[in-house]
DNA sequence: CGGCGGCTTGAGGTTGGTCAAGGCATGTGG
DNA sequence: CCACATGCCTTGACCAACCTCAAGCCGCCG
């Protein structure tokens, strides 16, 4: 691990927080106003911590499972895998994501997620899952919220694959990760330690490793990016996001959803 | 119109239905159990209906909205233009489907929604939304549920987009059209009226309109589908999945999300 | 120190986009 | 009722883009 993933890191693995610091009540919070209660049914829920180790497959495409986690701390991919050996990458999972969304919604998952990192979760089951929800409903309405950004980060993944060009897609994945890394604390103002390997963008993106390496360094020629082993610094934020036509707003909360 | 478009338009237009038998319901009722009140506060919110003509955009990308629209019949795509003059449609929307998950979920629409046949919908408020979340956490439920589906379609078309062969991609658009068109009773048994032009299903699948001309032939001549104008007729069903690595499994309930 | 995973670069070949022209069906207005 | 316009499907030729394969290199970890 570089030495910056190792520092970012440490910062989510910090026992005994507030509940209301914890990245997944932080995520909750920007969507629906939750109360005293709520926050007190969170912190029950979140109770037991468990700890998997960089490489690990969490979930299993077609296997079972018994509920959903949610991520403490550390990185990790979602991902569907192909017949002839191909896979392709859905989603970078962050602090504050769930595991198991959508695929654990299902009687056996749909994709696989693997720990890019050590990292830590709370395993919570289907059923005290479906009891928060019934017990303290700002949840659940903060739930539905979550699960339409999600949605639409797949959507926006999906412009790039289906209509972007190569280097257009690597802009828009670049910034799209600086601004989520940025949102849980795992990232400076204009530089962020990439979790993920050129082929793993690849993956992510519809591109082969050589081309993502290729559009790198075209970016990097260009002076909109620079590049030190992991770490990516971004020098003309505006020119990529002119590039990538990126808009964060479908990753942030908005007035509308706080309700 | 097509002559079959039109007879499966018709049996959607049914008025004074039985709530339960409302495609909105009916896919709602998929995921989670509703009761006798559930089912009141459902009726109270889609009592009154609007008239939507074909070619019309319910949606824009960009600009504000008052709530959000569930679909009594008729058929719509979702999609995000691009400054370029792109087009991607990162779904298309059948009766029971909310126009504006996950679009409307912010303070401008983050896509546009087009009908693609004459509609009627369901207008509904967030505050109507929220209040019926509230009031009826298994709803609110079901609605979590029902974005995992969402996500999970979107997801699908990503990994066709990202790392499918065009063959293989239309292949799987195909075939879960017609899942999706058949469980709305819109499809027979092995046969559908394609609401999308060619032109259009290279716009969802990431592929300029002659090359999805030139795959939909090769389907034909392997002798998989036939074509009758917009009827599409899957000849070998078998053959068409291994080709598309399709398993309707993400499209359908399961006994999971039945709690 | 040795091995391995990942980055980098190059050459060559295929795929699939672009452009263009023609055909067919539908609908519209004279 | 016919002429025309329009939109969509169909086909072909050409060419750039991006994949595949391959080899070398670097840095990290065991």
């Amino acid at each position: 691990m570089s030495p910056l993933l190792a520092a970012t890191t440490v910062v989510n693995v910090t026992k005994n927080r507030a509940i209301e610091d914890h990245p997944f009540v932080v995520k909750l919070s920007a969507h629906a106003p939750l109360d005293r209660d709520d926050l007190k049914a969170l912190a029950r829920v979140l109770k037991s911590r468990l700890s998997v180790k960089k490489g690990k497959d969490i979930l299993v495409q077609g296997y079972e499972h018994n509920g959903i986690d949610i991520i403490e701390s550390g990185f990790a991919i979602r991902y569907g895998l192909l017949h002839k050996g191909g896979r392709q990458i859905v989603n970078t999972l962050l602090p504050g994501d769930i595991v198991g969304f959508p695929a654990s919604f299902y009687d056996r998952s749909i994709f696989s997620v693997m720990a890019l990192t050590k990292m830590t979760l709370h395993s919570i089951s289907f059923d005290a899952f479906v009891g928060l929800c019934k017990e303290r409903p700002s949840i659940a309405i903060a739930l539905i919220w979550f699960a339409a950004r999600e949605a639409s980060i797949y959507a926006y993944h999906l412009i790039d694959a289906g209509r972007r060009s190569p280097l257009e897609r690597i802009a828009h994945f670049i910034l799209e990760m600086h601004v989520r890394l940025k949102a849980v604390g795992c990232a400076t103002e204009n530089a962020f330690a990439m979790p993920l390997s050129q082929e793993s963008i690849g993956d992510a993106v519809g591109l082969s490793a050589p081309h993502v390496n290729r559009m790198l360094s075209e970016l990097k020629g260009e002076g909109l990016i620079a590049m030190e082993g992991h770490e990516i610094k971004i020098l003309d934020r505006a020119a990529l996001q002119i590039m990538a036509e990126f808009d964060p707003s479908y990753l942030v909360r908005t007035s509308s959803s706080r309700r």
